[in-house]
DNA sequence: GCCCTATATTTGGTCTGACCAATTTGGTCC
DNA sequence: GGACCAAATTGGTCAGACCAAATATAGGGC
């Protein structure tokens, strides 16, 4: 996760998880730091500056007196992560939900960038596409350049809340899914509409049909990475069989 | 802002601020703590814990040796509220991105609640309307039914991820924009089209109406807001230049 | 002069122990 | 039972110290 092997930030990401796990409930008082402190066999300080992670993370709220726990639902977006993390396998309605969501930000994005390039951005935006085009048949080879060619998009759209937002969202969500070796299995045929419609939105400017054609495939990514994740946590269940 | 009359979170506004205001080129080294402290007379305990709050802002990255700062592209979501707060007028553009990324967020909300609510759910959602168009003449009153409102959209809808987003997004804006006492101008008659629209799309479950009827109002909100917001910096120009 | 290395310094991370002010808690009195 | 007051608890801060990692500096080899 994002254990920066730090005594502090290793406290903060085991409350951070038992949080997450309802341990406490919302409106719990939470141990006090001196308690923590003892549990963990660290420095007030230490544990301090985790319980102030937890607070930025909206998990709890300090107060003289004692510090309180929230509702997961008041939480940042930063949790989202730690609570992908939580289980062997993601909760496949998050994982759809994160997709959806991801859906409709980068749709926007696509449709604003298109209709707000210049003539050089246009070209370059043909040019990264050519590349994917190019690679369309080695999904390996065409991640790093799906990555560039929406990095160019996002650039152009310009748009600083979507930009932070999709930050934190692919921090939390694509990172977990590579390193999980994930890998949906999308039809050639799909991502070879989406390109060729994405080249004709190109050459004609329209931004709406760009965004209509990312919305399409973000619905068959949906499917796709729900029958994976509901696959791959069949085959862990009968591996847990056959061990015991 | 967020201030919680706490040394440190003093600290953490000011520093924050000052890296917003690009006091700091991305890259640099950031002061070292000691220098904080005596520069602050506080405790290094006290900006460490600052420091802490402005690394999970993502606007700074500590290491032994010597904390750097980080390009606010790369920042958390929690930093758009200050960024709005910097001037005394919220920059146009921001603020028409904030709302261009609500309208599809909520669309989203409005049209997957609209598909999934259960018949009793419908029937709260009817009365919930019903309570707007009942105050639809005095718009103050109709502030906290809309929060109301969109709240059970919300939670029919049931989408972690979209949540947690809106709510950095409200944390960071709305309040900022009520607190600064903005009424947008919105025409009465296209309110009364949105609120009849909805009607429909309750009753006949049609979801996508209702997400179009909810794009359509963002719309002419964004540009109300972005009328407001020229007419009142141009006003507070001509007060400085009546008092100059 | 330049580059590389070994040393000295700076810096973040942690610890200990202490004090204050606000909040809780527990008991007392009505 | 409820209002009220004292004691214990808790978070916020400070001071001074140590360590290990990273950086800056000086020196030697070319």
């Amino acid at each position: 996760m994002s254990s920066n092997n730090t005594i502090s930030h290793e406290i903060a990401d085991i409350l951070r998880d038992e949080i997450l796990r309802q341990r406490y409930r919302s409106g719990d008082r939470f141990p006090s730091e001196r308690d923590l402190a003892a549990r963990f066999d660290a420095s007030r300080g230490a544990v301090r500056e985790a319980l102030s992670q937890l607070e930025q993370l909206g998990l709890i709220h300090t107060q003289p007196g004692g510090a309180r726990v929230q509702s997961v639902n008041s939480a940042s977006l930063a949790v989202l992560g730690p609570l992908l993390a939580l289980d062997d396998h993601p909760d496949p309605l998050l994982v759809d939900q994160f997709l959806q969501t991801f859906s409709v930000l980068t749709s926007m994005t696509v449709k604003n960038a298109v209709n707000a390039a210049s003539p050089e951005q246009l070209t370059q935006l043909k040019q990264l596409l050519v590349e994917l085009v190019n690679h369309s048949d080695d999904i390996e080879a065409m991640q790093p350049r799906w990555r560039e060619f929406l990095e160019a998009m996002s650039t152009i759209a310009d748009n600083l809340v979507v930009r932070l937002i999709s930050n934190d969202l692919k921090a939390q969500f694509v990172d977990q899914m590579m390193k999980r070796g994930f890998q949906p299995d999308l039809k050639k045929g799909s991502i070879d509409r989406l390109l060729a419609t994405l080249g004709v939105s190109l050459s004609k400017r329209d931004g709406e049909l760009a965004s209509k054609a990312m919305q399409n495939h973000f619905e068959e990514l949906r499917v796709a990475v729900g029958k994976a994740i509901r696959f791959k946590a069949q085959g862990h269940r009968s591996e847990q069989f056959s061990v015991a």
